[in-house]
DNA sequence: TAGATTGTTAATCGATTAACAATC
DNA sequence: TAGATTGTTAATCGATTAACAATC
């Protein structure tokens, strides 16, 4: 790893690792080999050595890893061993759903949604509530949120990500099905529902 | 191409040329080229000339490719251009938030969903039915559908899609943080929902 | 025809797997 | 100590980019 590069497919798996981890943990595990977790995982041995070897050494010759250790280890690299505050911007069937996923046991606070539709304004949705987007500016400043959640229609997209990169959010999880370019300094990552599906059609259409 | 066997790495990037393509087609344009393409999604000529080839010839020198043309063929080759029928299993947060995506206008037809809430079951939700688990098998044979949206809590995971496989579903769209195995000759995507947001803070932790 | 742009081959780059010495 | 398993180096594989002849 050199400052703040890391392979793409490496950053991807990490939170695999982590979920298995997790998993192991609540069964009591002390401690998981890289053959072991190989074959819980369906991915080889070396590329988890390999995968780790990214960020430092964790096991131990002739033992393999202690599994209460390496999960810390990840979480600090993941960077969830402290907690995340989110803003939600649009309260439609995506926002709602996001806000009650219970993302807080993950350490991802969701802290607000924001919409235009005044019915919403003023209500909760499970515990969160709902203010105006035209109050964003003062909430962010307020109270700092790290990441916001884009799921507005996809005409909106681009300009709410606009705005929250401008209010100092620097990573956008992104709900449409649009493009949104990260700014200097800022992150997108994209939850492309419609690419999602279309892949599957694709290889189901390949399946003959 | 040979007989199924397509690079995961196109696989995943045709639905986004997919996208840009209905895109141009929206706005009338009837050329382009894979440089315009190039500097429009941000990813090589040669990348999306490489990638096109894998499934045939498209374009035409000296002119590029017809809008129109390209956009059906890409349509055939990602099998939207027939419909698919989906049913889901789960009227949670998730399940509806699916239900209410609009995926009609992209070629995937939401059926029916699935749950064992008494309350539930008999309404409807964005005009979809909301049967009981139970009717499962009877519905599909009656209906037949070809993809399963899984929207159920983790735990009750990997007994549901073994049902929809098990009942002639083939391809199963996976919402939880569960790791779902899919039978001979089925398909599983998945949208793992908590690794995309670990990802996103794990590119956040390593940003300075 | 001349200019543009494809389809394709070859070169490069990155990611995965295999192998093994180091060592607990 | 002997066996097990890591961390790491080298070999392989696949994906991306560059280059260019073919041709519209």
């Amino acid at each position: 790893m050199e400052n703040g590069c890391i392979s793409p497919a490496v950053a991807a798996r990490l939170p695999r690792y982590h979920r298995y981890l997790s998993a192991l943990l609540e069964n009591s595990a002390t401690r998981v080999s890289s053959n072991e977790l190989s074959s819980m995982m369906g991915v080889t041995a070396s590329q988890i050595r390999q995968d780790l070897a990214t960020f430092g050494a964790f096991g131990q010759q002739g033992y393999g890893y202690g599994v209460e250790y390496l999960h810390g280890e990840i979480s600090k690299i993941l960077g969830v061993d402290k907690p995340h505050r989110l803003v939600i911007i649009g309260a439609g069937n995506i926002g709602r759903a996001i806000a009650c996923h219970g993302l807080k046991k993950l350490g991802f606070d969701v802290k607000a949604l924001f919409d235009t539709d005044k019915k919403l304004i003023g209500t909760k949705i499970c515990g969160t509530p709902v203010y105006a987007v035209a109050s964003l500016s003062g909430y962010l400043k307020a109270l700092g949120a790290d990441i916001a959640v884009i799921a507005v229609p996809a005409a909106a997209a681009k300009s709410a990500a606009e705005l929250v990169f401008s209010l100092g959010v620097r990573a956008v999880w992104n709900f449409t099905n649009v493009d949104i370019d990260a700014p200097e300094g800022g992150l997108v990552e994209n939850v492309h529902l419609t690419d999602s599906i279309m892949t599957l059609a694709l290889r189901l259409n390949l399946l003959r």
